[in-house]
DNA sequence: TTCCCTAATGCAAACGTTTGCATGATTTTA
DNA sequence: TAAAATCATGCAAACGTTTGCATTAGGGAA
């Protein structure tokens, strides 16, 4: 125990150890509950420690060891819709394995995802959790990354690869759904509002939705659907939308922040609710509350997403060391939530 | 360099040393760019390092030098609202300075709080962001920690205590602008909603709140206060509210949470904003665009507090080697935002 | 020529753990 | 009673860095 200015450092398992008259090593089985210890030892070394304020250096500990029981998580932004939640199971499921969560923003860019991943591997991470930017479209950083033999997990924004395992939701198949439940209420024209075109997750939307009316006998002049480009001119979009297809009596949403600007922009152009028009969003089931009416959603659970996706890369890791599991992927399963956007439409 | 099964182990700095025939010290030496090394063999070096893509192991490094570059952040949990804002702050703040952030949820219970602090210190995290749970009205373990020399910062949640360096709002600096703001619009008869009367956000606002009216010479009978304790109750309350005193024409709340359930209500009572009532918020500025009519309110950015904070302790952990400099409290600035929800009100 | 200075590099210890192997003491077995 | 087995502990190396203090070689000054 060494004194710097007025602190005391830290004790170490040396301290413990000269304090006790026993080995460093027989302190570090002793701390570890060592069948090889007597204990008599056990008991008298746990008390040093407690009374030293010991505190393991788990930098020393994961340098020994090779593992930190780190994961890092590394998403493209930080928004309020679906990522709180997300983190919120991710670090549910961490803590309730004993591991800790770094977290990092790509901000979108595919450098900045790059540096980010090579930072988590200096970090020596157990593990990965990767939500993929807008710019990643070429994945072989992500792949260097999986031969170098870190466990690497995609969830949410996966992109268009199925070579590498990951937690999503089946996109095509949610819609499918929220298309046929407007199909139930009686709705024979309605549009469905996608984000940005280019996102492998509106692709799987659209290509869900297009599929939809194909089979229901319906065209895509009845109904046609809005691709958003820039959130900030959905204003616009809309409009000339309604504008252009007036006979509309119903709106799919594929996300809560197209549902929170559609909702919006409709409040303000006076059209009610689901009297005039009828509304049904993927959610991640927070905003529909808030909006008046609540909006009936398919929802996607973030916290499920989260708490589901690192519980699979924590025990892929503990796997790790037994035999080579690999990560399994998973699509799950998303609910309807049937409250008050949606109306029954009466077919003349 | 060593393999493991068909992996290749990481390469280090004795790999490099071997390869390019000098010893580990200069490999150090050369990567740090010490002055010490001649240019032709650091570029040499370089070259070898990239070619073996090295990477430094960062626990090695942290345990030579007592740094790990990396702060941990505890909240007490993770909403919609502000948190995430928050979040994107402090991590840009950390990432442009080169550090890490570990995040932690207290779920709000002190115990946990207590545990994840110490855990911190485990992890030698370098300094600490601490978000108060709402049990945590003694600060002993804060204190303790304190003592140990790790720089704990608060934020946001930072109970009564002036005893630690913070990063607050003006709460109740805030709400009288607020106040003052219905009162310029003409409102003499407003009610003010505020959050479980427990917290010291809530008491903060709160006695800013009665401070104002009677600034102003009005009584509470005339500017009555709501005190939610259950948000999930907030329905019934505030119809027996606005019951109770229905010459109210204007409302005041505290918080977006508050915000966004207290329009949903009024939606749903048929109660028309802001020609029946008017409203006005403390927010962090998301929320009130997704409301509509869009809420005047007080801004608060989440934004701004968490990189604030994290810029602060940062730099204290920096300057910390040099000096013993201490962390500095901050109050940050609030901005009215003046959108469409309170409405001039003629006196009779 | 001798001496000193500087530049470039190497040696070895240290950071705080864990762990395979050896050691010594005690108990069991034959 | 001697050998073997069991128990409790210690020794020392290793994980991958950094860094104070040599060491070496070359070049200039005296």
């Amino acid at each position: 125990m060494k004194f710097y200015g007025h602190l005391m450092s830290r004790a170490t398992i040396k301290d413990i150890a000269r304090e006790a008259g026993v080995s460093p090593s027989t302190v570090s089985r002793a701390l570890a509950d060592h069948s090889a210890i007597s204990g008599a030892t056990k008991s008298r070394i746990e008390a040093i420690a407690r009374r030293l304020h010991y505190r393991p250096n788990l930098q020393a500990k994961s340098l020994r060891t090779h593992s930190t029981k780190t994961i890092a998580l590394i998403l493209p932004e930080i928004n309020s819709f679906f990522v709180p939640e997300m983190m919120y199971g991710i670090n549910s499921a961490a803590a309730e394995r004993g591991f800790s969560v770094m977290m990092f923003q790509s901000d979108n860019q595919l450098e900045r995802e790059k540096a980010l991943l090579w930072y988590a591997t200096e970090l020596s991470a157990d593990g990965i959790l990767l939500s993929l930017s807008e710019e990643s479209e070429n994945l072989d950083h992500v792949q260097q990354l999986v031969q170098s033999g870190t466990p690497v997990l995609l969830l949410d924004k996966t992109g268009r690869a199925e070579e590498f395992p990951g937690i999503t939701i089946d996109g095509a198949g949610t819609t499918a759904r929220a298309v046929a439940h407007l199909l139930e209420k009686g709705h024979r024209r309605f549009g469905g509002v996608f984000g940005h075109p280019a996102l492998s997750i509106t692709q799987n939307r659209r290509s869900g939705y297009l599929h939809a009316i194909d089979q229901a006998g319906l065209s895509e002049m009845q109904c046609p659907t809005l691709e958003v480009t820039q959130i900030l001119e959905i204003s616009q979009n809309l409009r000339r939308f309604l504008a252009a297809f007036p006979d509309l009596t119903a709106l799919f949403l594929m996300s809560d922040e197209l549902m929170v600007h559609t909702h919006h922009e409709l409040c303000a152009m006076g059209i009610r609710i689901p009297e005039q028009l009828s509304l049904i969003a993927i959610s991640d089931g927070i905003a529909p509350y808030y909006l008046h009416p609540n909006i009936t959603h398919l929802h996607h659970s973030g916290f499920e997403m989260g708490y589901q996706a690192a519980r699979t890369l924590t025990d892929a890791i503990k796997a790790q060391k037994n035999d080579g599991t690999r990560l399994k992927s998973a699509v799950l399963e998303t609910k309807l939530c049937v409250l008050d956007s949606v109306r029954q439409h009466l077919q003349l």
